[in-house]
DNA sequence: GTCTATACTGAGATAGAC
DNA sequence: GTCTATCTCAGTATAGAC
């Protein structure tokens, strides 16, 4: 196996496992068998957990920035572009059910840590509030854009606690819901 | 120093230490340390570390429940009760933005950990759904109390989420004056 | 590149003296 | 009740053979 092709293979089940199981909880022996490795040929590819951890973060941000490029190609107007965010949260339910958002629980877990890749997990927050930001203010809401990037962004996070905590996927439906008619009129209004 | 007493003062600096790092990145030599007694004299208190979390969680019912006893005693109406819960959040800015929400965080991490208190912890977020519900239905929302129990606490965690990872206590505020408008319009305005 | 073997550390937990 | 000493185990990390 070439070595990109292995390194990769370890990133993104450290991904998933990081997601499912929480970083700090996850093995080296998780992710050999994962990736069915021995754990000694993990330090050929990476010198330690911090290293994967930081890997497996460029990752999601890879992804998550080709995700927003994506839909704003797709969409017709900003309105559409919220409404693609929006609806990444019906569209994952399952798996927010089961384990959270990834980017809310694993924000948390680096905090209590104190962990130093804690800002760079951050960012990820950030990507998406910059480009919830931009869409708003496309939208004719400049001077209140960031405010509702905020809004959107914590709708989402208290969503995906709650569902999880009480393992309830029409609770995500319902609250899509309520979030398309909230940003309908948000369309529509001048800011405040 | 009394078994009671010794007992109480592990209890609470567990539950403080869980709070700030996390149930599994507390040892029980940081635990040790907080109270100034000897690792192993803490197994005349509890048998497993499992132990001392399931009395952490006990204390934070016990706690949570007397807090919105004292909240319906002090309110003269429900909207008052539910102004209470939305302006705690106000009040322990300084701590969400640092840890997060105390119940929020426990119950993701232990979700993460599979950990058999999950549930235990979840009953947390139950007894504020409940109590929440009791409120908007006493304020005529009868139909959809349950619905608006839970947008108010998904709301909650939101911001507390949000402000824990950008370190903004702002946000917090200004959440609370949003949350505190909406309610407004909410006792008020009849079942959807 | 990948493996096995192993060193080292810190964790939870136990035993028994005081 | 509280202590010290110690056990066991899992985890990260290293060394060196193949």
């Amino acid at each position: 196996m070439g070595i990109r092709q292995t390194r990769e293979e370890i990133v993104k089940a450290a991904d998933q496992l990081f997601y499912r199981q929480g970083y700090e909880h996850t093995s080296f022996s998780d992710i050999a068998d994962a990736v069915q490795i021995s754990r000694g040929n993990f330090y050929y590819h990476f010198k330690s957990k911090d290293a994967i951890l930081d890997a497996v973060i460029e990752l999601r941000q890879v992804e998550r920035q080709e995700m927003l490029r994506q839909w704003e190609q797709e969409a017709g107007d900003p309105e559409e572009c919220i409404r693609s965010f929006i609806h990444m949260l019906a569209a994952n339910r399952g798996n927010i059910k089961r384990y959270g958002c990834p980017v809310g629980t694993l924000c948390a877990e680096l905090g209590k840590l104190n962990h130093a890749a804690q800002a760079e997990a951050n960012q990820l927050f950030t990507l998406f509030r910059t480009w919830l930001r931009k869409q708003f203010a496309a939208l004719g809401r400049r001077s209140d854009a960031d405010d509702l990037a905020m809004q959107v962004l914590a709708w989402s996070q208290g969503v995906a606690a709650l569902s999880c905590a009480f393992r309830d996927e029409k609770f995500i439906k319902k609250e899509v819901k309520r979030l398309d008619a909230w940003l309908a009129t948000a369309a529509q209004g001048d800011s405040p």
